[in-house]
DNA sequence: TATATTAGTTAACAATTTGATAACCTGACT
DNA sequence: AGTCAGGTTATCAAATTGTTAACTAATATA
């Protein structure tokens, strides 16, 4: 099963502590984002609803108490770490960021592996939880049963049920042919009886509105995903 | 719902260390118990099973980075949360005790203070949350099951029982897609029946009294919060 | 090449689902 | 008893979705 990437948002003023750190974090195979003030943060965290966001203490526009304050209080942040950087090594930043809903403080000079092997930490503590969900994804293709929801590069297309359900099923095994008949007893049931063209039309309109061509004639034989 | 005390032991070779942790965490309510040397801290592990574990590095017998790892390949200390301290402050050690599955690494001198909101934050990631009465804030909409109160853009909207029940589930994880059968048994019950268009009927109240559309249609599914 | 088979396309239609509205019921309060 | 608000139901309109049928295109087979 594919699993999507993590997301990490990075929110710092300083250009040079944003490179290094979305370099190493990059490199661990996270998918970076950033915001290079308070304001920025807020925007990009909605925008991705990342799974950690580093914020640095000192911004302009908001600072990260802020920041972190407002993020705690939408629930759609409940999962996301927070991890505060801050270049003042003072006891009483150090327990408001963590009283702030904050998981995790770190002192700037930061060092980038310091930095990830704590990330690292976090999320071996709450990705169990988190990542129980059946969200494929395929590339740019997100199909999501929990919110009926398939994205292709970030734009929402609406499928209806059956076109949903369809995609659903051949997407969950890309690359297997999906006999006709497999593909009726999943998608329709067992008892229900449908013509020999309707399967056709359901995939045409899949193809039609997404544009693309994930789903593969195998003639004589099925469909099969294909992307 | 009960409330065992939250335990902890404290691994340490010096006493005075020991001594001053113990009394804050003590004083947080915590049960304390303690171990001068690594050999006793595995011991005093396994007779106690305590929920964190605060680990130095440096002792006899057994180091912090041995026990650490014993504990980590025992089952039974899964969901213990580890706290590593030490006066050494090199990071290769630092990322060896999060790779040897630390939970948090500490350098002394420690702030009594600092490492008991360490330990809230990590604590407040793995205990079960509490789910219940709790305010929901999505951008400027706001609902509060607490005092059955929906504002939105600080005006306050007064939705009936129902109504706001049926919002409240839905807000409660924005963009899931509840069926209409789960929206029945949260809402109202498993052994109440209604007919086919209570839900809508319900549904439609809320996003005229709102005035926004925040509730989306998934034909043939359900509804969902989408704002 | 002719023929058969299978898949693609389209439009029309059927079925389903939801939205809107009004009527009705119930219980609390006057 | 009368009023009122919340809740439910019934009905019909509107929108969406699903299916079929007829036709076309592509591919395989003899």
């Amino acid at each position: 099963m594919e699993t999507n990437p993590i997301k990490i948002l990075i929110a710092d003023d300083e250009p040079d502590i944003i490179e290094i750190i979305s370099f190493h974090l990059t490199k661990a195979g996270f998918e970076v984002y950033t915001a290079k003030d308070g304001s920025e943060a807020i925007e990009q965290a909605q925008l991705h609803i990342p799974d950690c966001i580093i914020l640095d203490i000192m911004m302009p526009k908001r600072n990260g108490f802020e920041v972190c304050e407002y993020l705690r209080s939408q629930k759609q942040f409940d999962k996301t770490l927070i991890v505060l950087l801050t270049a003042l090594n003072d006891e009483a930043s150090h327990i408001k960021g963590l009283e702030l809903g904050g998981d995790d403080f770190v002192n700037k000079p930061i060092s980038p592996k310091v930095l990830l092997s704590r990330i690292s930490a976090l999320f071996r503590r709450i990705l169990p939880s988190t990542n129980d969900n059946k969200t494929i994804q395929i590339r740019d293709l997100i199909i999501d049963p929990v919110q009926y929801k398939t994205t292709l590069n970030g734009e929402i297309y609406t499928l209806a049920k059956k076109e949903f359900e369809l995609l659903f099923l051949l997407a969950e095994q890309p690359g297997r042919v999906f006999l006709r008949n497999e593909i009726l007893s999943q998608v329709w049931g067992n008892d229900v009886i449908v013509g020999d063209r309707t399967i056709d039309v359901h995939v045409r309109k899949i193809r039609a509105k997404l544009g693309v061509d994930c789903i593969t004639t195998v003639k004589g034989v099925g469909y099969k995903f294909d992307y």
